[in-house]
DNA sequence: CTGATTTCTTAACATATATCAATCCGGAAA
DNA sequence: TTTCCGGATTGATATATGTTAAGAAATCAG
């Protein structure tokens, strides 16, 4: 049941299987399906996710109603509302399941129950939000500078696998286009092909 | 010259005087001319600073050459190119002094270069991280979801002072329209004053 | 103060993308 | 199989914003 999550992070933190079980009551395993939600905007996030199979995806759904997907998860991939989870303030991303999933879901704050167990937990976390905030930068930047075929060629460069799992509404929204316009953006493409 | 440093962090650290100077060695102070560029992008950023009054702004040049703002420092600000500096990669992005600005200069890894000196330091670099990252995810969200106009006024009301104290087209460039749209946008929202 | 840059405004026009609507397609359920 | 339904495609049209260009206003240097 731990397998994905027992070879990701003893790979990351160098742990023997003696310093992994230690972990093991942080971890409470959930089995998700598809279209099932895991957190909504409003409620208090309670946990940090690790997915280890399927994928899930969060999103906020503006004043218009229209929906923004900030994160997608797949396997090997955390997610949460952090600032919630830290600042116990109400979550401004809902979660979703996009596929029969398998996550952990961890309380409160990891980084550090992690590292009362694990020196050099706390780091890794760190690394961790460092990482994303630097991809967070570039999509940002991506966004102010490239046009949405760009956009689109950009995503199914940086995730090839994803661009073939998902459905491509799921994309259009990633990337912050009408799925018409996605749909458009293809058949500009594979006509040049 | 240390002064709005030392209020800064004594405050969020809860630091004696005496604890204060021994932050001191890790300083260097440095007055900018307006227009003046801390770091260009493709070099490597070897500091972090803190903006001690004046302020700065972080951009990038894209292909097209166009430049994106990533991020306004006004007094007690933070700014540099965490990612160059953490990873020692060419910096992505660009500094730039907007106004005449005087600053410290801090080198290499000072959330641990803190901590060895005033435990809780690194915790307090995580904890700004964290916020900055929440920062980002509503900014993306905004562009995701927001007209210019709303942009525009978004920028106002979150930076009040900012938008006094820029030139338009800077404040153009950070929330991603052309400068004579936003004097566009501008006109518009005065008429129906 | 004066001339020279730079920034801001305004207008006409171009373009990318959204919106609305009508199929079309493919897989799930009966 | 047949039915049904969400997703994808395609077309016509609307709209926001960019682009280009010119002049007005403000700022800066000498």
């Amino acid at each position: 049941m731990f397998d994905v999550f027992q070879l990701y992070i003893s790979n990351k933190l160098r742990l023997s299987p003696q310093q992994f079980d230690k972990l093991m009551p942080f971890l409470t395993p959930r089995i998700l399906r598809k279209g099932e939600m895991l957190l909504r905007a409003g409620e208090k996030c309670k946990h940090t996710v690790f997915v280890e199979k399927g994928c899930l995806r969060s999103y906020v759904t503006d004043e218009k109603g229209k929906e923004h997907i900030i994160h997608f998860a797949p396997e090997n991939w955390w997610v949460a509302d952090q600032n919630s989870i830290i600042n116990h303030e109400p979550a401004m991303f809902n979660i979703e399941a996009l596929e029969d999933s398998e996550v952990l879901l961890m309380s409160g704050d990891i980084a550090c129950k992690f590292e009362e167990v694990v020196p050099g937990a706390a780091q890794m976390f760190a690394a961790l939000n460092q990482k994303s905030m630097f991809a967070m930068q570039k999509r940002l930047v991506n966004h102010l500078s490239a046009t949405a075929d760009e956009r689109y060629l950009d995503f199914i460069e940086v995730y090839p696998t994803l661009a073939l799992r998902l459905p491509q509404k799921m994309i259009a929204s990633y990337i912050g286009v009408a799925p018409e316009s996605l749909s458009r953006i293809r058949g500009k493409i594979s006509v040049r092909n």
